[in-house]
DNA sequence: TTGTAAGCGTTATCAA
DNA sequence: TTGATAACGCTTACAA
């Protein structure tokens, strides 16, 4: 008898309407993403990660890039919360977002991606952020460096920044190393010159290198030191998160490579855990381990100019 | 008296339900974008304007990557017509997709980003193709270079890739450059190093070039000749797409970039012509003009290796 | 097993 | 000007 409908509903090409199933309050078999920055590779690669294992489950997504902004971050909430979705992950939110509290208080499956937020007890999936740093700090030391200048966005507007820079600051000193730390504002990067001057420009002979936080910040100083003619491998330079470019760039750029599609995927699946469980149970923490791809930008002796060849 | 109910759902935090909107067919404020690989920058960024655009008409923007596949570009499309959007914006659909040409002729406002599809009439917006093919062939020609090689991703896919590769196979003899044309598969690029080789090895003594038809296959490229020990400059190396690493990438490399945001602005504005217009008028083509940025890839007697600093 | 009815939150139409 | 009512397409609960 059943068999009769769904075989006419096949013959007629018929499909269910998702409004008036949402109406009615059944399932959406929508997730939601807010990103911070549509524009930021990182981003783009954990999405990728989030899309693949939403199709796998069968679950549609929607994204919503926010660029930053607070005020589009709460329009776009309010968006696809009225879209019924099951789920949301979150790289957004600088600060303790209300609306987002809200929600995750509400009961909705939450996973921030690559930060925590204050006041808000929700899973978290992305980089272990003090083994990365350990990391880091261990392959720029055995590399003979001694001091180090760490570049990083703003660290008020993401934990995940906070936590890079506390581990910094308190690692450096285990190490012997000496360690600075510069903020940057990336609309604005004359500081950067003048920062990266003063720091390099010390000459109290010991190897000094250069460590990125993110990507974007990764860019904007092998930016400035090509600007400077200032040599990699010699000056140290590696950055967290592995791009393009950075095999390119000679003698190629040192890095801590985010596994982004486990990362993606993780997320997805933490939310379907959470939906399953009828009773909430504690947030989860999923920190995951970054891969180490040395290449010239570390190397302090020079032999011939290798070309790096190693592939991300 | 409507004062009296504005203030209460002031108050009350009323928010009108999309849902139910979208039941009974009135405006969505939803606009859809399919993208056929979210991995690309060119992509990205036209997504970014087309982003802008719609915030300021007050639009909401629903995206979904197609991975270049078909089937998912069939779900997507479904999704998304469920949810009653008022305009779509393609970057997709390798060949005639039905779906599509379906929604079209039943007066879904579309317009069709860097690509033509076949048997639909829609409004079209990207590059003027033609006159990037030009502006490559005479900015090679200018430096001397008397070979090209424009690499291109599988022109089946895509017509403005088409549209490129027949403007160069036709604009090549009026310029008396000995021009081929290589389609590259991105997943396998084995061919690449051994028809890079054929194509460099031929020791005729002309100068020779290689243009790449997008962003992923100058990376693909690049990647090759580094590998190949192969200098660039002597070898010229141009790309249509500016990505972040041209300028780093010693000697920096020439492209012709596009106008992302203004492709994506005008897109959304298409939309909202076309959804102004009662009666359909004729399909639409916006053509936009390239930005060449020359570099040390493209300059054959290098006077010292001059660092560009151009920035995009 | 099959059929009917109510309700989800809107908008649009029509009467009062 | 205002208020009541039907309809959008679906789900669920209950009656035949």
């Amino acid at each position: 008898m059943q068999q009769r409908i769904a075989e006419a509903a096949e013959r007629l090409g018929y499909q269910p309407n998702p409004m008036a199933r949402g109406l009615k309050g059944g399932p959406s078999g929508l997730v939601g993403m807010l990103v911070a920055d549509i524009r930021n590779p990182f981003s783009v690669a954990v999405m990728h990660g989030v899309e693949q294992a939403c199709r796998a489950q069968g679950l549609s997504l929607m994204v919503c890039n926010t660029d930053n902004d607070p005020v589009l971050e709460r329009q776009h909430l309010a968006l696809l919360t009225s879209y019924r979705i099951e789920g949301l992950i979150v790289n957004a939110a600088g600060r303790h977002s209300e609306p987002l509290a809200e929600l995750a208080s509400d009961g909705l499956p939450l996973v921030l991606l690559d930060r925590s937020l204050e006041g808000i007890a929700a899973d978290e999936v992305g980089l272990d952020n003090n083994l990365a740093i350990d990391m880091a700090l261990d392959h720029l030391t055995e590399q003979g460096y001694r001091r180090v200048l760490f570049v990083t966005e703003l660290p008020t507007r993401a934990s995940s920044r906070q936590t890079r820079v506390a581990r910094f600051e308190s690692e450096c000193p285990e190490r012997q190393l000496a360690g600075k730390v510069l903020s940057l504002d990336l609309d604005d990067t004359t500081c950067l010159d003048h920062e990266l001057s003063a720091f390099l420009d010390t000459p109290d002979g010991h190897p000094a290198a250069i460590l990125c936080g993110n990507g974007q910040v990764t860019l904007a100083v092998t930016r400035a030191l090509q600007a400077r003619r200032i040599p990699l491998g010699d000056t140290g330079l590696m950055g967290i998160d592995e791009l393009d470019w950075c095999q390119l760039v000679t003698p190629g750029v040192t890095t801590l490579a985010q596994p982004t599609d486990a990362i993606g995927q993780a997320a997805v699946e933490q939310l379907r855990d959470r939906q399953a469980q009828p009773i909430a149970p504690a947030p989860r923490h999923l920190r995951f381990t970054p891969q180490l791809i040395p290449r010239g930008s570390t190397r302090r002796e020079q032999s011939a100019s290798t070309t790096d060849e190693t592939s991300p």
